[in-house]
DNA sequence: AGGAATTCTCAAAACGCTTTGTATATTGCC
DNA sequence: GGCAATATACAAAGCGTTTTGAGAATTCCT
């Protein structure tokens, strides 16, 4: 009850090894008679592959990912992984996967494992604070696919996935100008990659377009290292602004989380969301609709993030240094927590 | 600027491959001082094995587990699955992961590829309906190590890490009760492992205890595959117990999800919870603490399963025959949803 | 000192596959 | 029919390890 292996085809047939394996993987230089021989029998005797055997000989792990993420249960994350594993499967790859827990040595670590193990390619969404020369630069090097998601290094032009940070920014908050609140505050985050800065850029670009002033006592960056430290960053943030001589009348969170830190601000100190408090948030976690108000929000589809990493990377490791990138339009998800009653409006 | 093989520090020395191996793996029959020299040189060389090589050899792929989930993006099992890799990543594991999107033929496809690849243990959380002697029995024949998490097969009788589930359903509903709620109902699963039996049986327990009568018509059934039919069906189940002559004033639900689905269903027929409605849902899901009223739920630790199933996987990998299992007490946690003013009281 | 027991080391085989270089069979052409 | 050209098949080497059976060196005993 042993495994069939080549060898056993071989003997069965009256073959060669060498026979048995062009066959399998269509080569040229062999009879179409054979061929077919050989795959009905290999068939009959049910012979899978020896992977193992296979990658040792190639040097290299055959239909293996690796994914790294920032955290795994982040209801974002884990559903970009969800659409990457989704066509994985389909794809008979599996699917190896790493939590850096936003600390770019432990992403290095990571991605050096895998590197060992022979991986046949890499989706990373980058750490905060991720470090491109020293984590990403060698697998580069090393010719090994490489697919970016979410979060995007200063000057990398490889494969990515990602959301339209600065355009999403600018919608979620022109809706709250034609709302009518009139004094917006950020909450933002420090990190200086498209998600931080990109979210920044449009929420400026957009009060700038409307006319509005840009009071920068109005913009708190927070860090986001965990999901916890965002909500008790928006929290703490929230206060800040409260405490400003003219506080402000809404504010756009960088992502759900703070919004959540905002939310129990706002509770805990009897600030009435939407009519006094306009809440637009970034990410349209799954938490979101819940709220009560229900949090209007940017969407960032996840699995069809997912998705097209994993397209790209087998795009990529089948054409020669072709670069794929995509930047995912995003749009608003409007809900009650910033429909300002027309009463109060402007 | 090769990697280093065994081969290359053999040289180096001048002693044979055998011997580095042994020493490298410190095997008996080797000179200490040779054992260091080799030692020295390996490090001094940067060796690192090829797992690849070992694998074929020993014919079993080394330090990978096969971790396989229902859903991805769900906040108990990606918890779960944080907890196992954690572990994993401090003893040089690699996870592979695999979703069955609670579709048992899925579920032994995954198991199967996972099997074909080798891999050293499966930490299995089994989806609704999953088919044990199909799915999983082939496995422990083969003598892998096995963990189950969070559901139960019924006459399993391995390893396994689960949620103390009636106990926590006990302590749900004897909260409710007292509260001062009269009529409680429940809306559960029709799964019949742990989760949904178990989870009724210690609802069914707790009034029992407190001589309350059963009423068959408080009972609702539903069928949880999906997340969002979970919340769709907490709607149409809490509909249906509302229109009972004299409708239930509490509901237990058998997770948070379902709980979501009653709280809408109380936001959009004005139902207020908790003066006219109590609610204990089940997991402690992220989402509970910020609804509002926030959700008093019953915890499940998940990332806390997660250590423990990786332990139990190493220990019954280095012991033989040797079973584990644990059923982790669970806590209450009160919040706003079962705080019934006692001015309503009985 | 001689032989047995013990310690240390090694060459070679094996894991299952791919690939290269070579040999054999088949075909086409004059 | 004979020779080149082409199509087909094969044996053997190699990927980096572990493991086995045996040989060489050392130690121990009387």
């Amino acid at each position: 009850m042993k495994r069939t292996k080549l060898k056993d085809i071989a003997e069965a047939l009256g073959v060669s090894i060498t026979t048995v394996s062009r066959a399998l993987n269509n080569k040229s230089d062999i009879n179409q008679r054979t061929k077919r021989k050989v795959l009905e029998m290999a068939k009959e005797m049910d012979y899978k592959p020896n992977n193992l055997a296979i990658s040792l000989r190639k040097n290299k792990v055959s239909n293996v990912i690796g994914v790294v993420i920032p955290v795994v249960n982040h209801y974002f994350f884990s559903t970009v992984l969800k659409g990457i594993m989704t066509k994985a499967h389909a794809h008979n790859y599996l699917v190896i996967v790493g939590e850096s827990v936003h600390n770019s040595k432990k992403e290095k670590e990571i991605l050096e494992e895998f590197m060992d193990y022979g991986i046949s390619g890499i989706l990373l969404a980058p750490c905060l604070g991720s470090d491109f020369s020293e984590n990403l630069l060698p697998i580069i090097h090393r010719r090994i696919p490489v697919v970016v998601m979410d979060r995007l290094y200063d000057n990398y032009n490889g494969n990515y996935v990602l959301t339209e940070d600065k355009s999403g920014a600018y919608i979620a908050v022109r809706h709250l100008i034609e709302m009518g609140y009139q004094r917006i505050a950020h909450i933002g985050s420090t990190d200086s990659s498209s998600v931080g800065l990109e979210r920044k850029n449009g929420y400026l670009s957009a009060l700038r377009d409307h006319g509005m002033t840009i009071d920068e006592s109005y913009i708190e960056l927070v860090d986001l290292m965990d999901i916890n430290e965002g909500i008790q960053n928006g929290y703490e943030r929230m206060a800040s602004l409260m405490s400003c001589k003219v506080p402000p009348d809404a504010v756009f969170t960088v992502t759900d989380d703070v919004a959540l830190g905002v939310y129990q601000y706002a509770r805990d100190h009897g600030i009435k969301i939407p009519d006094e408090l306009g809440v637009v948030g970034f990410s349209n976690s799954k938490v979101s609709k819940y709220l009560s108000p229900s949090l209007s929000t940017v969407e960032q589809n996840g699995e069809a993030m997912g998705n097209l990493a994993f397209d790209y990377f087998m795009q990529a490791l089948h054409t020669n240094g072709m670069v794929y990138q995509k930047k995912f339009q995003s749009d608003l998800i409007v809900r009650q927590s910033s429909m300002k009653s027309t009463i109060n409006g402007n």
